[in-house]
DNA sequence: CTCCATACTGGAAGCGCTTGCACTCAGGAT
DNA sequence: ATCCTGAGTGCAAGCGCTTCCAGTATGGAG
């Protein structure tokens, strides 16, 4: 492996100056700025991660904890971080949280503490008390995406607002008995945006003078067959008159409708469905969503945190991203003779 | 930030005895390391890994090249990796190899050599001549998963095998006239699976002397979408008199199973399709697939890898994983007069 | 024609660990 | 009793960069 010093002897100058031309770092003269690139190139000159970041105390290394990939919206987010990331010359570490306790400590502890990330950016985790201490005594900027923190700053959606406008969608419609598939109580207890957004709505009921059926609330985990066996019981339950269904996920969103399919019940004719998310496989199933844009929350947080960290190292701002609704086929104006 | 020095003094030993200690390289006697253990712990020591690395050589950062992370077997890949390479202790550093070619370019001769991974798997990934050269100049064991290369060891399965032992299944049941729906032409240039699979299934009808049958055969990008529109045009190509339908993947083949049930075909009783992955979604539209145990693969890599990089450093093995027939109930024995 | 600020450059001191080497000290073999 | 072996420990030399500092040259200001 060729080393600073051989660039800097190859090139006819110090290693200091090497060092100083190729991080930009300092004053060198473009003749010789030139002269090094160029020998650099010429003998493949990398320089180590690891001599660098000692001496330097910068790891171009961006830490990013998740819980899960599986789920739409955590490996779009990851993409686009990761996009991001690579575009500044960063690398990106991750650190999948099981749902072991042990693992997760650990994360947190041993693994973070090596100092091997300039920052870190946690997707859709609710943080414990002592998970935010230890993050905050890493000393580094820490940005939080679809989760919320009290003393974090994060780049987040109003998670209320959103099913808000979904269910107001649906409202304005004309759909006057609407269905709700959300988290269920206890589902992710350590994840707020599903209480979030059932509070959005509940809100828009509420706005309307419309009382909420407790009947017509499901509960399921954000996923595919989640959301369908919601559905299938929700819709199975006859005489609710239920003509409008609001999915808190994309995905469950589109398992309302496989269920609605299942039994005969047609999407929108019979029943309007709308999801949240903007799940690229809503297009296939013509699904009206609110789309969060989660690539982009990706790479707003990645942009975010690394210009704070390649600047002075104040901490972050927090960033409000926008949503916008997203009219397909699934969802109509209320049939005439309302039963379902 | 406590140091190694820090945890020296207070436990009244060398920096070195703290070192072999804590990293438990070299002798250290039983009450010696038990002091220092607790002085560790004590001080919230954790060394850092940069000046670990610097010194030892030893990055404890396992490195993972993806193309996507969208599709089910990456993001179920990579959470066996994750999983694995947290219990060993390793970070996971991701590179996600996007279509761009100055990206990938960028990927295998600015990050990865840095040498801030001690190994690297990749996924899925086709490597050029150029690529291969400089992993191996990298001079750190490297693994494929779903992949292929002449040279470098790999996690792999035959991917003909898979398909093959799909579109059997298929024949024993007494269909004649099978579908194939698998990668495009052009797509994935430069990954072998799609054209794999696509020998199996060939294999399979050649061994029962069944001509392939151009009008049967669909293309399409592995996706949902991809396989839904794909099944549609072959589906609504009439009097091909086809009653099995064999996907590349489960993801074509649940969008498979979507189209049918658009155009009114029932599955199994009209149309058996079968898939191939073992994707969690399988089970929701009962598809009959071969289960590739895709995060097994992932956890099999990182443990073959992680194991040569502990031990010597020799180049770890290549290993055959296998994969078994799932019997769902989106096939079925033929109808007794096959009239699609 | 001086003087001084500024642009470049090199020397050298680390960054915080790991590890080869030398040393001491027991305990077992002879 | 002597020698040898090996466990346990400390010293010190790096690992390959970055950056402070000092030194030299250069150009414009006075």
């Amino acid at each position: 492996m060729t080393s600073l010093d051989d660039v800097a002897k190859a090139a006819g100058v110090s290693a200091a100056t090497v060092s100083r031309a190729l991080s930009g770092r300092g004053n060198v003269s473009k003749a010789t700025r030139a002269k090094i690139l160029e020998v650099a190139a010429e003998l493949d000159y990398v320089a180590s991660s690891a001599a660098s970041s000692l001496a330097s105390g910068r790891m171009r290394n961006l830490g990013v904890i998740m819980p899960e990939l599986h789920r739409w919206f955590f490996n779009t987010v990851l993409t686009g971080i990761s996009a991001e990331a690579t575009r500044a010359g960063y690398d990106v570490t991750l650190y999948n949280v099981t749902a072991d306790p042990e693992v997760r400590q650990e994360i947190f502890t041993a693994f973070l503490r090596r100092r091997r990330v300039d920052a870190v950016i946690v997707v859709a985790l609710e943080l414990s008390d002592w998970e935010e201490l230890e993050l905050a005594r890493l000393g580094i900027p820490v940005v939080i995406i679809g989760g919320s923190s009290g003393t974090l700053p994060g780049v987040s959606m109003d998670d209320a607002a959103v099913t808000e406008l979904a269910t107001a969608h649906l409202l304005e419609l004309g759909h006057e008995v609407v269905g709700f598939i959300g988290g269920a109580e206890q589902f992710d207890a350590d994840y707020k945006v599903p209480s979030q957004r059932r509070a959005g709505f509940d809100r828009a009921l509420r706005d309307r003078h419309i009382a909420s059926e407790p009947a017509l609330i499901g509960e399921a985990d954000f996923t595919i067959p989640g959301g369908f066996h919601a559905a299938r019981q929700l819709l199975g339950t006859p005489g609710t008159g239920m003509t409008g269904l609001v999915a808190a996920s994309d995905e469950m969103a589109i398992g309302a409708i496989l269920a609605a399919r299942e039994l005969g019940i047609r999407v929108p004719e019979d029943l309007s469905v709308v999801g949240v998310d903007g799940h690229e496989l809503g297009a296939l199933f013509e699904l009206t969503t609110v789309d969060q844009h989660a690539q982009n929350q990706g790479a707003t947080a990645a942009k975010l945190i690394l210009a704070t960290v390649e600047s002075d190292g104040t901490h972050p701002k927090s960033l409000q991203r926008s949503f916008d609704l997203l009219v397909r086929r699934s969802t109509a104006r209320v049939p005439r003779e309302s039963s379902a």
